[in-house]
RNA sequence: GGUCUCGUGGCCGAGUGGUUAGGCAGAGGUCUGCAAAACCUUGUACAGCGGUUCGAAUCCGCUCGAGACCUCCA
C-alpha cells in the first residue's frame, strides 16, 4: 500500500493515492513569481518544494509537463494607486519600460532558482503573452451567464455560481460568511457583491500595461492568467495545481470557479499547498517587510544573518521540514542544517570509496524500502533525510572497518544515495573555494609538505606557526591518518 | 469578528494509540606531539486541565498561547 504515491489533496483534506488522469503522462501547474522585486527565503519554499515533486515524479518515470509562471501583469495593489499595476508602478518609479522591469527580476529569479538546484520548469509562460487567451475565457465565462460589465470591467458573479456550484470548496468557506465579512474596498462600487472578482480591468488613463478588449483598453484579472495558461498548455483538466497556502483564497478559489464555468469541468485533480516561511513565528512576507532576500542570505549581507548560508544549505533547511509545516527562520536552523547537510555529503563522498566485503551487517534493502514510503507519504523529506541520516552511521561504520557491506548491498547503498541525495532531494555539493584553483593548490600543497617535514622532524614551533597563520587566512588545516588537507572556511 | 491550523526536549523539526525519529548544540570518548577537523556514545520531550481506553504526547472536550486566511501575498 505504501509502495504506491500518495498525495495530500487540499481539496478533500486526506491524502489520496496519485493515479495521473493519462499515466504516465503529468500536467503540474505552480503558480509562480511575480517579477516586480527580488525572491526572499518565502519563495524559495514553493519552488524547493514542487521541485522535489517534479524530481522524484520524474524518478519514479513519470512524463510531467510543469508549469510554473511568470506573472508579469494584473497584480493590483492593495492600498493606494488604486487600479495601478504592480510592475507598472515600479517602472514609472524607475523610469524603466516594464518589459524591462520584467526581464530584469526575470533573470534574477532564474539566477536564485539555479543556485537552489531548482530545475527549470518545461514551460514558463508570462501572464503578458496569453493576454488573448484570458480574453477568450472571459468571453465564454461572460456568455455562460456568470459574468457581468460595469464601466468596461468585467466582473464574476459568485453568488450565481454558488447557485448551482459551491464557492470556497477548497478554502471550507460559506458564501454567508464571505457576504458578511468582505471588507469594503475602494473600487468595490462596480461590483454586485463585494466578494465579486475582477475577470478584466479597464485602465486608468495613466495605466501603461493596457490591451484591447470587447469591453475596453484594461487588463486580466490576476486570477484569469492561471486558469487560461493552466487550460492552454494542459488541458480542461490536468492532475496537480501547487502554490503557497496563502494563494488558496481567493487565488485559487478563483481559479476553480472560472474554470467550472468556461470548461464546464473541475480543471484539477489534486490541489498542493506549501505552508509558509516564518520568522519569529510570523509570515515572511514583502508586504511585512520582514522578508530576506534570497541573494541577502546567500551573502550574509542583511542585519538578521549571522552569516552566510550557501543555497544548499537554504535547501536543506527547506527540505528538512515537511511541506505542509511552517518552517521558522532562525540563524541557529540554518547553522544546524549547514552542518547537518555537510555532514551527509561527506558520508556520500565517503561511501563512493568503500569497497565490498564478504558480508553485510546492514539491512539496505529495508533502508531503501523506507526512504520510498517516506516519499510516497506525501514527499516527506524530512524522514527520507532522517533515514539517509541512519545510513550515514552504517557508512562512516564501513569506512573504520568496523562493519561491512557485500558488493552487492554497496553498489545498492551508493545507488540510493546517489539517487535520493543527489537526483530528488537536489541537493549537491559545493566545491570549497580553492579547490579549483590551480595555483593556490601548488602553494598549498608545498606548506603542507614543508608542515609535514617540520612534524617529523618534531618541529612544533614551525608546523603549528604554519598551522596558526594560515588558520587567520580562514585556512583550516585537517590533519588525518591519510595525511593533511585543507579547506577554507566561511 | 468569522473560518482554519498549530503548540514536541537548549534550538530546528518528524511521527505514532503501547516500540530510538533525525539534525544542531551540550556532555563523554577515539584519533592527534598538542589542537582543530572527523568519527563513536549519550541525557533531557510531547502547553495546561478533564474525559474515552487495559494503555494517550497521539482520540474527544475545555482553558491558555501562537499563527494563517478573510485584502496584494509563495
Amino acid at each position: 500500500m505504501k509502495n504506491e504515491l500518495q498525495i495530500y489533496n487540499t481539496l478533500s483534506r486526506k491524502k489520496e493515492l496519485f493515479k495521473p488522469l493519462n499515466s504516465p503522462f503529468v500536467g503540474m501547474y505552480v503558480c509562480g513569481p511575480t517579477v516586480y522585486g527580488d525572491a526572499h527565503l518565502g519563495h524559495a519554499r514553493p519552488a524547493i518544494t514542487f521541485d522535489l515533486i517534479y524530481r522524484y515524479l520524474l524518478h519514479l518515470k513519470f512524463k510531467v509537463r510543469y508549469v510554473r509562471n511568470i506573472t508579469d501583469v494584473g497584480h493590483l495593489e492593495a492600498d493606494a494607486d488604486e487600479g495601478e499595476d504592480k510592475i507598472a508602478k515600479k517602472a514609472r518609479l524607475e523610469q524603466l519600460e516594464p518589459m524591462e522591469v520584467v526581464q530584469y527580476y526575470v533573470n534574477r529569479y532564474r539566477e536564485n532558482m539555479k543556485q537552489l538546484n531548482v530545475l527549470s520548469p518545461s514551460i514558463e509562460p508570462h501572464a503578458s503573452g496569453h493576454i488573448i487567451e484570458q480574453i477568450e475565457m472571459v468571453k465564454e465565462i461572460q456568455k455562460k451567464g456568470f459574468a457581468y460589465e460595469t464601466n468596461g470591467s468585467i466582473y464574476f458573479d459568485v453568488e450565481k455560481y454558488n447557485q448551482s456550484y459551491q464557492y470556497g470548496i477548497l478554502s471550507g468557506r460559506k458564501i454567508e460568511d464571505l457576504m458578511a465579512n468582505t471588507r469594503q474596498l475602494e473600487g468595490q462600487d462596480e461590483k454586485k457583491n463585494p466578494m465579486d472578482f475582477a475577470l478584466w480591468k479597464k485602465a486608468q488613463p495613466e495605466h501603461i500595461m493596457r490591451w484591447p478588449s470587447p469591453w475596453s483598453d484594461g487588463f486580466p484579472g490576476w486570477h484569469m492568467e492561471c486558469s487560461a495558461m493552466g487550460c492552454k498548455y494542459l488541458g480542461e483538466e490536468f492532475d496537480i495545481h501547487g502554490g503557497g497556502m496563502d494563494l488558496m483564497f481567493p487565488h485559487h478559489e478563483a481559479e476553480i470557479a472560472q474554470s467550472q464555468i468556461a470548461n464546464g469541468k473541475q480543471a484539477v485533480k489534486y490541489w498542493m499547498h506549501n505552508n509558509m516561511v516564518t520568522l519569529n513565528g510570523q509570515k515572511m512576507g514583502k508586504s511585512l517587510g520582514n522578508a530576506i532576500d534570497l541573494q541577502a542570505a546567500f551573502t550574509g549581507d542583511h542585519l538578521l544573518m549571522e552569516q552566510a548560508y550557501s543555497p544548499m544549505t537554504i535547501r536543506f533547511f527547506i527540505l528538512q521540514a515537511h511541506y505542509r509545516s511552517t518552517l521558522d527562520f532562525s540563524n541557529k536552523a540554518l547553522q544546524a542544517a549547514e552542518k547537518g547537510l555537510a555532514r551527509l555529503i561527506n558520508a556520500v563522498v565517503t561511501l563512493n570509496n568503500l569497497t565490498a566485503g564478504d558480508k553485510s551487517d546492514f539491512n539496505v534493502q529495508e533502508l531503501k524500502q523506507k526512504c520510498y514510503e517516506a516519499m510516497n507519504d506525501d514527499f516527506n523529506s524530512p524522514i527520507v533525510i532522517a533515514n539517509l541520516f541512519d545510513g550515514v552511521k552504517w557508512i562512516n561504520s564501513v569506512n573504520d572497518a568496523k562493519a561491512s557491506l557485500n558488493s552487492e548491498d554497496l553498489l545498492t547503498l551508493k545507488k540510493l544515495y546517489n539517487d535520493f541525495v543527489f537526483e530528488i532531494l537536489g541537493l549537491k555539493s559545493e566545491e570549497t573555494s580553492g579547490g579549483n584553483d590551480e595555483l593556490i593548490n601548488g602553494v598549498m600543497n608545498t606548506i603542507l609538505e614543508l608542515r609535514k617535514d617540520a612534524k617529523i622532524n618534531k618541529n612544533w614551533a614551525i608546523a603549528d606557526k604554519i598551522r596558526e597563520d594560515l588558520s587567520k587566512l580562514n585556512i583550516q588545516i585537517k590533519d588525518t591518518k591519510e595525511g593533511a588537507s585543507w579547506e577554507i572556511k566561511e
